[in-house]
DNA sequence: ATTAATTTTTAGACAAGTCTAAAAATTAAT
DNA sequence: ATTAATTTTTAGACTTGTCTAAAAATTAAT
């Protein structure tokens, strides 16, 4: 069994190992949990002795089968109970954040099996991210960050990089949603950013935006 | 705010005020959180701090006004979480105080209320125990324990006084459920135990069980 | 290839919450 | 009203998770 502060490790590792081959670093997962690196040096050996990360002095950690397990269970939680917040009880994509923070720390398994049941089994939280399976196995599927697209592109907006409430709520402001077709009009060299259309509505998108929005092509 | 042991504190000194005018004395507080009396007399102290209970040295504590309302408030959330497991995620009412156990700790006004909302703003939770309003007042219903009812008296059954697991199966066993009627059909004098009638079957009750039964006469 | 800058780890400290064992206060018993 | 039994509190210690400051290792720069 593992602490709820154990468990945000592993998630943050998780998360961190994504788009990173070798170890992850003490001071990167420092920076992700808002604390210090040698508090992660603590804890690291922790979870190194409970055997979720592989861990070798000054070289970083990685997460171990089982961690990875672990880890995707808790994510998988964390987005089930974000589709829940969402679709039964009228909470928007911007507040759910913090309180699956909360939540994703139930112990239960059951509790996880109904939930997901009683959703319809989505594969995608209100953010377009996949939602692990039981077993950790995640669906991913290839999206390109906006800003990756050249003129005349297009595709389905399908997730977003940054879940702050801020971004989230300035995508409503701006009538940019999940599933919604866009098309890039225009790329400006100086700053990189974009001129596109949505639902027949032309924007003009920061380079900053495009680079937290992801997109399907098509 | 106060941290989730503070929380069961208040919570355990609620419980045990509800039928005790004097103080609560540390031991009694130990027993039911499964803790030793010395930390016990630690936690008091912090929580007298925190003008949640009023505490004179060995004469026991006391809630304030402002710890009622933020024992209630957890009570209240626990509850409504039962409700939840029960009616929306098929759980049994014996599987659920565990699992509510963790939930009342969530922190998040909005997840309450909507919670509320979605459930139809129930008045009792699965095993017959009032919900507490927002402002932590709750509709107490006159109801006795069914061992208090003599020769030929009968009700409604309307609560439990134990929520243990073990016991509610064994009501489950029975054909003992919320809502039935219930007649006293004898009461032996040698050990308390009571004949009762329910749904026109005959069964034979101990005092153990009737005294954790509640019923509302009529 | 040394020196300098940066990153990471260690060492020691602290807060929260708990425990055991001993001391103090209260209650019960004669 | 003392003494005995019980309850409650205190004192000191331990665990988890964190921090700061210093030491050690790694990486970058000349």
């Amino acid at each position: 069994m593992f602490s709820q502060s154990e468990e945000n490790y592993l998630k943050a590792i998780y998360h961190l190992e994504i788009d990173a081959d070798k170890g992850i670093s003490t001071n990167a997962i420092a920076k992700k949990l808002d604390t210090k690196a040698s508090s992660v040096t603590d804890m690291v050996k922790k979870l190194s002795d409970k055997e979720v990360v592989v861990y070798k002095k000054y070289k970083g950690v990685k997460l171990t089968n089982l961690g990875k397990k672990t880890a995707a269970s808790i994510v998988r939680k964390h987005r089930l109970w974000e589709v829940f917040l969402v679709e039964k009880l009228n909470f928007s994509w911007d507040e759910v954040h913090d309180v699956a923070e909360q939540l994703e720390h139930i112990k239960s398994p059951k509790l996880v099996d109904q939930i997901d049941a009683f959703l319809g089994f989505p594969i995608h939280d209100p953010h377009g991210d996949p939602i692990p399976d039981k077993e950790g196995n995640i669906n991913t599927i290839d999206k390109s960050l906006l800003s990756t697209l050249t003129k005349n592109e297009s595709g389905v907006c399908v997730g977003v990089n940054d879940s702050s409430s801020e971004f989230l709520q300035f995508l409503d402001k701006k009538g940019i949603t999940l599933g919604k077709q866009i098309t890039v009009l225009e790329k400006e060299n100086f700053d990189d950013s974009l001129s596109i259309l949505i639902e027949d509505r032309k924007l003009s998108i920061s380079n900053k935006i495009a680079n937290n929005l992801y997109i399907q092509k098509k």
